[in-house]
DNA sequence: TTAAAACTATATAGTAGCTATAAGGTCAAT
DNA sequence: ATTGACCTTATAGCTACTATATAGTTTTAA
């Protein structure tokens, strides 16, 4: 399997998996002798493996740390439950932050209609102004 | 006032104010004979609001259309209004992104304890047999 | 058979918004 | 005279790709 199957395979770019050769997350296949490279069934997976940790927000460190944990099939799985839990809590203060900047941007908002010039415009005051209110 | 003072005063640093100058977001201001940058009160001004904008979550080619806007300020700010809102559409996606995202990563980690082995740990397994549900 | 299309390779730069580092010039105080 | 705090520019690094340039290889079609 050369790299452009793998791609359409998974959907990815083959750029894409260059670059995670060079990350080190996926190990470098063997190459034709034209320097062509040759993927197996494992890298297939592995690479789904990365795309689907992607897809969940895990960083590529985070996800260099799972494949160290895979390495190592025997010990406890601790490690990898709180990494987990450390993801989630990163989402949920992420979309706490959101929502407060929603209602900042929301309440922002309400202070313009569209029938003024810029030079009244409740929005652009309000930021210039500062009373902008704490997180 | 020099960069030293005018990055206290507003609370950044002197190598993202001569940013904002290179990115045509503050203007270059005049030099002391000796090369040192002198601000004015308006280059505070005009930093602190994009500052605020940066707090708002917009990005510095939004914070550069909105100065456009300032500086004609005798046009209606519907423009300016709209920004506003497709700002606001997209901090909800996102939301919503992530809301998901987090029943995703919760009801993955419900697969798991932490008394096994990573071998049969049900989080990587959850990765890795790829039964994520869509969004 | 040959020429074009489609694939592969590497190296390099660009994206966003800074932050850090290097190497140097300036200024006030000791 | 030298230390320290400030200023200057230029350059690289961060994340996770994506795009471009240039070149070699294979496959397909005429």
């Amino acid at each position: 399997m050369r790299i452009g199957q793998l791609a359409q395979s998974v959907g990815v770019d083959t750029q894409t998996i260059r670059f995670y050769e060079r990350q080190g997350l996926l190990p470098p296949p063997d190459r034709q002798e034209n320097g062509y490279r040759v993927y197996t069934e494992k890298h297939g997976e592995g690479l789904a493996f990365i795309r689907r940790c992607r897809i969940l927000g895990l960083s590529l460190a985070e996800i260099h740390e799972l494949q160290s944990y895979q390495d190592d099939p025997h010990q406890p799985c601790t490690a990898v439950n709180a990494l987990l839990d450390d993801h989630i809590s990163h989402v949920r203060s992420q979309i706490t932050a959101l929502q407060a900047l929603e209602k900042q941007l929301v309440s922002l908002r309400a202070s313009c209609n569209d029938d003024r010039e810029v030079e009244a415009c409740g929005v652009l005051a309000g930021i210039s102004e500062g009373n902008m209110h704490q997180q």
